[in-house]
DNA sequence: CCTCCGCGTGCTAACGTTAGCACTGCCTGG
DNA sequence: CCAGGCAGTGCTAACGTTAGCACGCGGAGG
């Protein structure tokens, strides 16, 4: 690799005018700055950051932690959060937890010796202790999740008022024997989710068992499939699902259309997240949208004003809006179409 | 942020027994490593891999260049590489192109700045000169599209084949007039695909106005939409669609869904890619399965033999399987279903 | 004519880690 | 009893870059 020393040789001058010129600071000639640049781009000189950053400097590679990029709702924050970086002159370092809290220590531990600027993590149930430690040294910012030992700096979704709202719209509709698929209490979304299931069911005036809660890994997209197929054979099977997490709505969907289960005849189903092909799942999926977008920029800008800005930023937290409910045809009132 | 040298001076030895204990060297006794690891655990100490990389260590950090992560095949790779290398103790960094070149240029700038280990992108159609030179500093391999000034090393899919098996397939139920829609010739995939769609008709002993090529954006769903609206509107419509991207899948399914085109009794339509969703489209998509995680854990295993062992190493490169055609009722004969 | 100042450049140290070499005791074999 | 070796540790330099300080030179003002 070449060095400023090796440019430096090459036109007979010092390291110190070289890093100056291409520094492009202003005791520097014209004249010199002109040859140490062609000298550089002739000789394929890259700055060696490793170097600059031992001299105090930050780096310029911020870190998205999160369970699985596969799942669509993440690899769209990844998209507009590589966006906005590239332009800040940032890079984006991908880490996958699978929502396991060692791997996602493993991962703190080499961001952390990488020296990453700040990091946006969406946390596992419960991080390991080293983990808290290590992410209380860099900026950071919570993303969907929030685990209160990670400091207030969060940026969500209202996810007791998405499924409040989700979960009304059947009750509006007369269902009475509602079943919930979601993800684990132990997660806070799960929690909250779950929360909102119950308000909706309490705020309708049903009775205690006319909901359901199915709760399992919120990632598993197989785990989605049993679940509805073990729903469906029950005796006293719900007339309506609720979903709560993108791959378990998955999972349902292919699991329903498999089983040839007429919705929303048979079971009206609200699903969670706004894929395409959630349009076109048979009679279209009555679902919860969510604000990606605003979502992923939002985290841009505060992570941005945090590392260019000095004083230790510290607005508590940010919760987006609710999601919106996306009404198409998968939803009726019990028994059948028409209301 | 701890040093070695805050762990000397706490413990009253020098920077280098702390550092030869921490690298469980032989020659320091038993009795100071356990002193030395207890202290770097109590004070939260965390290597500083930028002053190990100055010391000639390479970095663990290899890049996953790619035109957008929200394309489910690029998420997938992500993914498996990802897992793949943490296993080894690498990093995965993410750089988005958005197909530009230039953007792709300031990627590969950083990157080279930042020292990473290795590379694997998917390059833009015609890569700047610039972006040249860097790669050829960096291991690197190429991933689907194969540019030639690039070098040799690259893992794709046999396009040609591809798109040769699933038009193949149209022209077997009689269709005589069969439009492509699918990604510019300019990228190698595309005038991959574009010479399997011809081939298929050729063979099949179809005149040359059988065959219509639409290309454009492949990563644009909207793309996508608008095409089918032109082809359709055109009164010698095509009978079948053989379509050569995932995002243009996407695009031309939802428009397709929503003008009430019937498939397969108005239009054949033959997708690419295997997404969830694909299944469940109308009477289900015929489509083009890609072996995604062959080809991720592929890349994974030869970047990782690539870096670890000296010499530099050159199988020319893997072409991997053509996909498999996953038939499934989007294909009938022109003018109905039923052979 | 001397002093002072500013321009352009060089020297040197420092960042954190590691590896080569040197040093100090102590123990063993001749 | 002495030489040599070894265990355990310290000193120092080096990696590439940057910032503080110093230096030389020429011109302007006293």
């Amino acid at each position: 690799m070449i060095t400023t020393r090796d440019i430096a040789e090459r036109l007979g001058i010092s390291v110190s005018t070289v890093g100056r010129a291409l520094a492009d600071d202003s005791r520097i000639s014209e004249e010199t700055k002109f040859r140490v640049r062609q000298a550089a781009a002739e000789m394929g000189y890259v700055a060696n950051r490793a170097a600059r950053m031992m001299r105090g400097a930050s780096s310029n590679v911020v870190a998205l932690v999160i369970p699985d990029i596969r799942n669509s709702f993440y690899s769209a924050i990844a998209h507009e959060l590589s966006k906005n970086m590239e332009a800040q002159g940032y890079q984006l370092m991908l880490s996958e937890t699978d929502d396991d809290r060692m791997v996602e220590l493993r991962h703190l531990r080499e961001l952390s010796a990488n020296r990453v600027a700040g990091i946006i993590i969406v946390p596992t149930a419960r991080p390991h202790s080293d983990s808290v430690k290590l992410l209380r040294a860099v900026p950071h910012l919570q993303l969907l999740r929030r685990h209160p030992s990670l400091g207030s700096q969060w940026f969500g979704v209202d996810d007791h008022e998405a499924l409040r709202r989700a979960t009304a719209h059947l009750v509006a509709q007369g269902h009475t024997r509602i079943a919930y698929v979601g993800g684990p209490v132990e997660l806070p979304t799960g929690a909250e989710r779950l929360r909102g299931f119950r308000s909706a069911l309490q705020e309708g005036g049903l009775p205690d068992d006319a909901g359901r809660a199915e709760l399992g890994p919120p990632a598993s997209l197989a785990h989605g499939r049993e679940t509805v197929r073990r729903l469906l054979e029950d005796p006293r099977a719900p007339t309506a699902l609720v979903l709560g997490s993108i791959q378990l709505t998955l999972g349902v969907l292919e699991e329903l259309s498999q089983q040839g289960v007429k919705v929303p005849e048979e079971l009206s189903v609200v699903g969670f997240g706004d894929e395409p092909g959630f349009s076109w799942w048979g009679p279209g999926l009555t679902t919860v949208g969510l604000p990606i977008e605003e979502m992923a920029t939002g985290c841009a800008l505060w992570l941005m004003r945090r590392l260019t800005t000095k004083p230790s930023n510290d607005g508590p937290y940010t919760s987006v809006s609710p999601g919106s409910l996306v009404v198409r045809g998968s939803t009726a009132p019990p028994g059948g179409r028409q209301a």
